[in-house]
DNA sequence: TATGAATGAGCATTCATTCAT
DNA sequence: GATGAATGAATGCTCATTCAT
């Protein structure tokens, strides 16, 4: 009887094979797909949004130019899921960030928080600058800034729950936190270095202010 | 009498005749580059820096393409002297808010440079927008970003001397003041709302971090 | 005759398959490529170098503007591929007029020469109109005359070698035979006629002289 | 009397200053145009006929653009303009030494008239460049060309009269004369060297051709 | 589906011509 | 008449998009 199951599995591999045929194919498109919206992030990242052509993308990518219209309907569209994409990645990193923290007090909430954000924007420096460079632009940009804002929200949300955040400071507080996150990528894209090295003192100022050093 | 009429003519001569000829060329060249700088500031801010065509611009200013070159040499001639005419009008204001608090000490003189700052931007927020957009342009979006910066360190430099700031900290607090500028920014120039009204709320934060608001 | 069907398979494959993917495509280049040089040498000759655009020189191509580039990467490589091609085809008619008399005598020789350079010009009048116009400019046009004038210089040194020409005269020589290429193509060109009708005539005024007729 | 006729000079002199402003007027507007085609004929001849811009020309010529309306009605005129000024002074050198010949033998009319032509054309290299350059423009290149022709022609025409030169070679023999005074030119004009050096060697091969050197 | 040549609208730039001073 | 800034049609070139194979 098991030895019946081999040529069975063999006859399932062969029956499988036109679903294997079809997962095949699917996994290219996955494959190509991927490809393209990595030479798309590279190339951007070294030339900028409106001077990467989609005859390099696809030359980087190692298909034809018009292949690129099989997996998205135009330029924009190709853009478009480059940072969709990119946000299906950091979204989760984000989230997780967010979730594990939220039993925790405060202050080692926002301390964790800022290090798992600085920790995920280190391990997508590429896309970072792209986002960053592009952060103005209405449909595409907005979202991981606007991921990584909702966080922020919620940890502030939090220390103003437990009385340590002033209410009426938790907007601008907000901006003060993305604003430096963004500050110091900026920086670090620029000036080589790694981003979450700043994580802590980051935090300390957040919380004690710049007098924080005076003893 | 006549000894009077004499000078008189002289000063007509040296300060009215001349302005016929040479002063009013003068005069009407700079209302034509101011004008095409104007429309080079809101199409570019309406529509980004390579979005904004030359025959656009010229259309707003109210000249003809070719008009263009007779001021610039070529568009990147034009977006030059856009970002270095700008920079001419906010560098002094930076400056000035600089120069007024040095001999204040450093809260006061950090409360004093963060309401400058802003006030500056707050005039300008359509070159602000450009400027914010295309930070990451090597030659033209550098200086302005740049001269804030070095404002910022100057001040810290006063705290550092003054005992308050952290030497250690002086580096990353400066991240964090410019990206506060930049987030304010960017979110009044996106969602409305005047850029100077949280100067004071930002310096409170920035001094004695979140907890400022806990008695 | 199994057999023998393979093999017929095979030579198909080898003789006929390939042509339909790589030899067409390269077919169909040529083609484009000839009608493109066709359009530009016609538009050039009908309205200079200068005044030939590239728009009319696609139209009257039947490509559009754009496809031009796919064949030479912008106007100067279009012009110099005209006069590559133009030369490529007129030089070995030069060079084998040459060759052909290399063991004639040199009356008989510089007949033949005459003759055949006269023939080669006469079959490609356009071109002919475009690289007179043209000799004076650098790269492009001077190709052709210079093989003209190598194959003239070949000439007269056999002339004086088997001494009938003065070797003082040879260079000055050199320089009557082509000017009266030029001048005769110039008249034809112009008042029409066929080129190869003076031939003999030429070389009987070069050889005796204007007292050639006297008996 | 006479004595009376220095103060009517006076007076002359005085009425004359409105001619004399008639008179400087009219000088001044020669000088300029010459000036003007001057200007054009150099950077005609230095960066060909299209390339010479009217701003560069005004600017050589010392006068503003739009002067150079009150001269020519458009650039085509102006080019017109130089083709007539230097055919106005090179006519009569080339009806002269047709002239000064005209009751001479045809060799020695012949040599004076080659020797001739060579001469004008040494003395006005720089129009020659642009006229050779030129000379397939249908309305101002083709005139000194023809004038040079009509030279020539008259100069056979005494040959055939004389029984010198046969009749049905005339026609051939202007072109082989025309063609080797532009060849000759061509040379010249690019390898250095003056124009005349080659005249009588010149003559010596149109008169007694090729063999002319062996005894 | 993959390919890459063909397409043509759009762009920056030039330059003969005009015209207010 | 002289000036030179203003004009805008024309040109070469690019590149996202299409489509025949």
């Amino acid at each position: 009887m098991n030895l019946d199951s081999s040529p069975r599995r063999t006859r399932r591999t062969k029956q499988a094979r036109p679903a294997s045929h079809a997962e095949l194919r699917v996994q290219i498109r996955r494959t190509v797909r991927l490809a393209v919206l990595d030479a798309a992030e590279e190339l951007i990242s070294k030339h900028g949004l409106r001077d990467a052509g989609l005859a390099q993308i696809a030359k980087r990518a190692g298909v034809a130019v018009g292949t690129l219209y099989n997996y998205f309907t135009d330029r924009d569209a190709l853009i478009r899921g480059l940072f969709e994409s990119r946000r299906a990645t950091l979204r989760p990193l984000l989230l997780a960030a967010n979730a594990a923290g939220a039993n925790l007090a405060f202050e080692p909430r926002l301390r964790a928080y800022v290090r798992a954000v600085l920790a995920a924007f280190e391990s997508h420096r590429s896309f970072l600058k792209v986002a960053i460079e592009n952060e103005h632009l209405k449909p595409p940009g907005s979202t991981t800034p606007q991921d990584m804002l909702a966080g922020v929200r919620d940890v502030i949300a939090a220390g103003v729950a437990e009385g340590v955040v002033a209410a009426d400071k938790a907007e601008l507080l907000a901006l003060v936190i993305t604003g430096t996150f963004r500050a110091i990528a900026i920086d670090r894209l620029h000036q080589g270095g790694d981003l979450t090295n700043d994580a802590d003192a980051m935090v300390e100022i957040l919380l004690d202010g710049v007098r924080s050093a005076t003893p």
